[in-house]
DNA sequence: ATTGTTTTGTACCAATTGGTTCCTAATAAT
DNA sequence: ATTATTAGGAACCAATTGGTACAAAACAAT
């Protein structure tokens, strides 16, 4: 017995990621952030109470979009082995050719607020470990890799985690590393098809 | 022939980037910047010009002495091979006890601002190359590699600065990852005393 | 001591910040 | 059709933003 709300709540949420992603929280202020999701003042403030709080969603669609897609990546058996999969997620998402690299969401955010905000600090530590955990299963599908005890796979899992949050760092300012089959195939001792 | 400035510009520098590297560039006002650095509105115009050069400041007085400490730690031969340098890299500087983690400021600084920034971006950028090429030579001392070619080397130590600065970014949340010398070792395939 | 030059600190500024108010419009239930 | 309830949008707000103007103060050279 209301007025149903006009605007598109999923394609507003998408909006705020894509802004926060590419400019930052602090650095987004609100007429952008309006633009960006397609709405006015008063439809925000009613849906999404402050400026923090449509941060907080746009991380949370980041979590059901972006790492989602990354885990079912590593997670796809149609694509080759564990190592081929671990290297599309570097090819595919360590270096945009656009112009200006947002690099990654979880990565600009717990930078910028991890230290200064327990939310933002909880949720994308959550993501990284959900991306690490789907890195530990992909090295489970590794040929070479076989004898390895869950230790040692755990170990690769933390080193490569850390690796694509750096590279995805280092891309802003212009990096791009291509070469993701050899520098991985050294580190996983093994050459990658 | 006329008034010599009487704050120590080290000293004002030195506190610029205490707060930046803290708090980010946006969410630095200048209040704050001022009094971290010690000094009032009129001597910091004069002498700085305006935040976004006090911040490039910042950069610089990091490079000089961080970064310098750093290739200095990685050089060193009197701690231990190469292997053990770089462990001590990771364990001094990857994870401080303290409340709130800093991570590294060129971490902060390429994630904030690289993509909107040339000046910033290509500081950044000269500093990580500074670091890899650091990691590069210390790679030269291990007894373990003495037969990997050059080519090999410089993928490993393209590796290690990317897991660096991913660690640094995931200690912003708390991420505490003490096993370095585990982890590294694992990494260059040698035990790690 | 006077002068020329530069630092320092305060008062001030326009512009922008995130956020609120409040009125109108649109709808669903009755 | 009336009513209760919520969405939408514009006007408005105090506070804060980075930056400037300017006068007083401190020196060095003469």
């Amino acid at each position: 017995m209301a007025r149903p709300r006009e605007f598109d709540m999923n394609a507003a949420v998408d909006g705020a990621m894509q802004i926060f992603w590419r400019l930052g929280y602090a650095a987004t202020n609100l007429p952008e952030l309006l633009s960006a999701m397609g709405l006015s003042r008063g439809s925000f403030y009613k849906a999404f109470g402050d400026k923090h709080s449509a941060y907080l969603a746009a991380l949370d669609h980041y979590d059901r979009n972006c790492i989602g897609a990354a885990v079912k990546l590593l997670g796809d058996r149609s694509i080759g082995d564990g190592a081929m999969r671990i290297v599309r997620l570097f090819e595919q998402t360590g270096c945009g050719e656009g112009v200006a690299p947002r690099g990654c969401f979880v990565c600009n955010a717990m930078v910028e607020l991890g230290p200064h905000d327990g939310a933002v600090a909880s949720k994308t530590a959550a993501m990284s470990n959900r991306l690490e955990a789907a890195i530990f299963d992909a090295l489970g599908d590794i040929a070479n890799l076989q004898n390895d005890d869950a230790a040692s796979r755990r170990r690769k899992a933390a080193i490569i985690t850390r690796l694509y949050l750096g590279a995805q760092a280092m891309s802003k300012t212009g990096d791009r590393d291509a070469d993701w089959k050899n520098l991985l195939g050294e580190l996983l001792d093994c050459d990658i098809a």
